[in-house]
DNA sequence: GTTAGCACTCTAAGGACGAGAGTGCTAACG
DNA sequence: CGTTAGCACTCTCGTCCTTAGAGTGCTAAC
């Protein structure tokens, strides 16, 4: 346990690390704070911070750092989460007001709004339901015997597929086609259809296969999710060597983030804080996370439709306002979310 | 003019200073490869070739470096374009081998692929026609009041607006409304929709009007553009520099890279070389990309259907590769794109 | 016109050096 | 006994110097 005056220390050494990114020395938190005890004093605490592993020396003579353990610490005991000021919450609100375009689109915007709140990278998983529901099919002609296959889900989700089929049919026919099976089919998740096991011509057999794979692709494959502000995360100093911030590049592509970070097996109840190669999940994947947090929450209701949401900056981050951020965000998402499912 | 000699001399120094990414000296011209004149003499002619404006000097002591001019001279007149082998051909088609997944997948891939097999990062923009037409629309009823329109364009392209209807209605109504609507303008542009001039009801108008909002959109606003493959380019030595590779990133956003690189207005028959700020356009879009050479090409037919692609990547470009994968990369998109359009 | 020779220039890498910041230890203090 | 002043020690960082190496430009000879 540690006493009142190490709690400070460690919280100063933390909170000054943060912001300054170079190694805190004992006399700085005197000045800078106003600390009533004198350098050596500090000195010692911190050396027996060191002993207890919340602290390291970069070599002999330089200033604090904090540790895995020391950050672990800070966030779960000493910190106090800022509120984050009404005029951040409008500016956040505001941003989700005029959008209309689909769930791609708002996923997009979902990430890209986080990545500047938390002024570091983001990423937001698209809301999906345990098992997706077909809502609707629509079959397009688009070429002889080229049809395009465009099928909602739930939640509003929207895939296409190339359709090649057996025989040329016109537009009328497609869309005869398409009503079938809208009638029969709608609502349906994957294992109904199945066990419907209503009779089905070869061009149809075509269409309700291809809707098959999509649907168990949405279940079984990984979220859909939008990835943002990995530039906010190079800017740091911890980044400044390029063969890092390739590694981090490399990690964190749009087309594998969730791959790496799985957020919905990541996420417990509220905000989880994850500092370093904490999770044995992410200890996987490489060096370049290891010197990484990750905050993930999630939104929306579990019954109903959810999704997660993670920032992700250097282990140097400031978690007073990042994790807040995740909150409200989380808050927000799941308001819009309401609005949006059946 | 120039002489033989100094041809030889200046498609060399181009050359190796590709390769190797370091000023080029006189002896190792000379070593290398076995010319059969001395040091001295390659240093008089590389002179001349500095007074011409074909070669710079870093240094007062330092080997030359083609300048933007040597590089123009070298891929107008001196470059002989490598045929792109056999298995290179057969990767690149391999790789569309099983796509059957709608335009914004396809686009995806092209740029994923042409950044891969250029080594360098690959811009391609989707195909699409002079006006766009609608070839077909849905409505799907999410939420009492809020409706679901998707929206299918010639070329496949599908995009989706979420509507807030004035009154609920049910599927079977919406249903009913995108029928009528379909029978009324499928296959219109934008001005024959406003031209028909039909009486519509309060529900049609409100689909009408975001359809005639997304169609607009779409015929003035930029291009929908996929960018991969910026790593390669931030792997080359111009880019070690952390603030430098940053400035890349920016300008590289995969939502903002048409805005900076109007590919369509750049691109001429057949493939277009920029080299630098060769381009007036370019010009303005700062000093990033003004070390920076791109290549441009189209693919399609320009009555039909048409898009563009492009490779960049630094100045020091393997040019004698990089054009002829753009060439053969057109060809094989305008290939797929006649098999998915009407 | 070509080339050998040479003085000159500039970079890159390594070593020396002092300033500055920080530590750890010891001994004194309250 | 906890706290603190003092001090020697260590390590980084920037600067300067030096040296080796690569390359140039010029001149004079071939």
């Amino acid at each position: 346990m540690l006493t009142d005056r190490q709690s400070r220390i460690l919280e100063l050494v933390v909170h000054e690390y943060v912001e300054a990114a170079s190694p805190v020395g004992s006399q700085l938190l005197c000045r800078k704070y106003r600390f009533n005890s004198s350098p050596a004093t500090i000195r010692n605490e911190m050396a027996d911070l060191e002993d207890m592993g919340y602290l390291t020396h970069p070599h002999t003579s330089s200033g604090r750092v904090p540790t895995e353990q020391g950050y672990r610490y800070y966030v779960e005991t000493l910190m106090r989460e800022e509120q984050l000021p009404w005029e951040e919450q409008q500016t956040i609100r505001h941003q989700f007001h005029q959008v209309e375009r689909g769930q791609e689109a708002w996923v997009h915007l979902a990430a890209s709004v986080l990545a500047q709140a938390a002024g570091n990278a983001a990423v937001v998983t698209a809301p999906r339901t345990d098992v997706c529901r077909m809502k609707h099919l629509e079959l397009v002609n688009l070429h002889e015997r080229t049809a395009l296959l465009v099928l909602v889900l739930d939640q509003g989700r929207v895939e296409q597929q190339l359709l090649l089929m057996d025989e040329s049919s016109g537009q009328d026919d497609l869309s005869q086609m398409a009503g079938k099976l809208n009638r029969l089919f709608a609502g349906c998740a994957l294992a109904e259809i199945a066990a419907k096991d209503v009779p089905l011509g070869d061009g149809e057999r075509v269409v309700m296969d291809a809707v098959a794979s999509i649907m168990r692709a949405v279940d079984e494959g990984f979220d859909e999710a939008s990835l943002d502000g990995i530039r906010e995360v190079l800017r740091q100093p911890e980044f400044a060597a390029s063969d890092r911030a390739l590694g981090l590049l490399e990690l964190l592509d749009e087309r594998n983030v969730v791959r790496v970070l799985p957020l919905r097996s990541l996420a417990r109840d509220g905000v989880t804080v994850i500092i370093g190669a904490d999770n044995p999940r992410l200890a996987e994947a490489g060096e370049t996370i290891r010197a990484c947090s990750v905050i993930v929450g999630t939104y929306g209701s579990p019954g109903v439709a959810s999704g997660a949401l993670a920032v992700l900056g250097p282990m140097r981050m400031r978690y007073s306002r990042a994790i807040p951020t995740v909150r409200y965000m989380a808050d927000v998402l799941s308001e819009l979310l309401s609005g949006y499912s059946e």
